[in-house]
DNA sequence: TAAGATTGAATCCTCAATCTTG
DNA sequence: CAAGATTGAGGATTCAATCTTA
């Protein structure tokens, strides 16, 4: 079982690659990102932590650290007050801009390079049919909470238009 | 890029399986499933810790946990001094016996099943050309030490025979 | 001097307990 | 009482420094 292998190695490579390029370990990023991606720059904990894939405890933990280095700001949902939203600051924002290049670069590195294109696409499927079944297991409902109007751009578009 | 998700979720799930329904986090696991395989169940640490892709010093710290478990012992290679060989004790081969099976259940729930026949085919292609690049990133050259000479049986064929 | 290995300190993650709000 | 979130303690991982031997 090769991908035993994979699974082991691919993201600690990773990981490796960020913490020796940027600033930020590949957790981190994620986190940012994914603020970055969502509308008016702003999530509920709770979804940040089911994107990232996080337990609740390790997303406060993480992004008490960020907070302190004025990437990200907290505050209580106005219409729900048990809901916290973590929204990024402009310096988080620019920091995700710096960054987000040399993750391309790490995931290009890593494993789009090594991969000719139908592999690619197969890998693609393949992730996408894992990831549900995964997601399967712990069926949940849906949440609501105002988040801010304005239309910000996202960064999740950055680096798909340098060819490979 | 949905593989970044992968990377990001199921070394987690396969973690924490392990954890719930073994003694051992994937990891150690790894490690011990490791020596299993090795002729003479036994092995230099700097190789097992290649194998395993961790850094010696993560590699010490464990094995040196596992070594207070009585599941492996280590001594200094005789005929190169700088070289230490970790072997499994029986008891650590009881272990991966018993552990086997679970790790190859909680494999196939989240990666196996949820694929097609043709799916993990080319998955098991693509890890492996994926780890090739990987490895050719720290090109190294060959070790070489006495092992004991017994063919113990090895355990790494174990769950091939039990059909999807 | 470099390879193999270990150690300790600092950091990170997990788990269980807690707090607040609906 | 359950959902969302946080906290702190205990374990695990990393990084840099060290030790020993070829």
């Amino acid at each position: 079982m090769p991908f035993v292998g994979l699974l082991l190695k691919l993201p600690h490579a990773l990981d490796a690659a960020m913490r020796r390029s940027t600033g930020l370990n590949h957790f981190e990023y994620v986190v940012l990102s994914a603020l970055s991606d969502s509308a008016g720059h702003t999530r509920p904990m709770s979804e940040l932590a089911e994107i990232a894939n996080a337990s609740q405890s390790r997303l406060s933990h993480v992004v008490a650290k960020l907070e302190q280095r004025d990437w990200v700001r907290r505050a209580s949902c106005p219409t729900n007050g048990r809901v916290v939203m973590a929204t990024l600051t402009d310096a988080g924002y620019d920091e995700v801009l710096a960054t987000a290049p040399l993750h391309v670069d790490a995931v290009r590195a890593l494993v789009i390079d090594p991969l000719d294109t139908s592999q690619l696409e197969q890998l693609t499927a393949i992730a996408t049919r894992i990831l549900s079944a995964l997601d399967d297991e712990h069926a949940d409902p849906e949440k609501e909470c105002d988040r801010p109007s304005d239309t910000t751009r996202t960064v999740g578009e950055m680096g798909k238009d340098r060819g490979r």
